[in-house]
DNA sequence: CATTTACCTACTATGTCAATAGGTTTATAC
DNA sequence: GTATAAACCTATTGACATAGTAGGTAAATG
């Protein structure tokens, strides 16, 4: 199951691409029109931050912006900041976890089959296709 | 990600088909053979019998044993059964949750349309194709 | 200098995960 | 009918994640 934090990053990003207007956008406008509570939602900003996914201004004027295009986004790198890994398991999703059963593991296969599936999924979804007045320009 | 218990319990089934003569087999042997805690895996098949997944028997010469054939048995019916529904939102896994964005949420299409692509891949995999030995029987 | 905003550290309550521990019942074999 | 082998049952634990809350500091603008 996806978890708030992921969800949330999702309509904050969403809510940026609708409501760019060139300036900074408050938190708090955010928070408002999305329904989340500005606290939690400045935990998940800050990762957004971190993770290079938005830019963040202090100050009066100041708030957050998308660093690229709306159609430059794809959900994948989104969801995956906040989230980790898109594996199904920890055999996939740990790099450097050696598994004694790897080579005589019977569903192994069906893991990375079905975790190539959802990577496709959402690395080939577009944040705009997300964003109503975008008119879906592909 | 796929808890021990979805993973688990996969194995068991496995493992059960893989060793079926027609007895029951023991916990013990499929504990050894797949290097799993029998106490933990106790905790499993117990949920494993009552979702009618598998039959036990108590006393010396009992065991597990597989309710249905193999080829009858689906990946999702298992997973879900230790999992939990299949949903990647509480929106969509809790039937009798109301939320009040429904109508204008813009993530829920998205979030339905990778649901059905997550239950039709589990509900169409068969346990047979992850049985080495049954020969990929159709 | 007052206001608005981002930014920062810490804390908490609840629940899940992955087991472990120890005991009871049930059925078979000798 | 007793020893044995197995399932079956209840309870507990440590570690971690989730979904926040609380309160303060720094930065920029007017």
């Amino acid at each position: 199951m996806i978890s708030t934090k992921g969800r949330y990053a999702l309509r904050v990003m969403i809510d940026l691409a609708e409501h760019d207007n060139g300036s900074f956008i408050p938190l708090k406008d955010i928070a408002e029109r999305q329904e989340i509570s500005k606290k939690y939602l400045e935990i998940i900003v800050k990762d957004m931050v971190a993770g290079g996914l938005i830019v963040g201004a202090s100050g009066k004027g100041g708030g957050y912006k998308l660093c690229k295009k709306p159609g430059d986004y794809n959900v994948g790198e989104i969801i995956e900041l906040m989230e980790g890994p898109l594996n199904s398991v920890i055999c996939l999703a740990d790099k450097g976890y050696d598994c004694p059963r790897t080579n005589s593991c019977h569903t192994l296969p069906m893991w990375k089959e079905y975790d190539k599936m959802v990577h496709d999924f959402f690395y080939g979804k577009r944040l705009t296709e997300l964003v109503p007045s975008s008119g879906s320009a592909s």
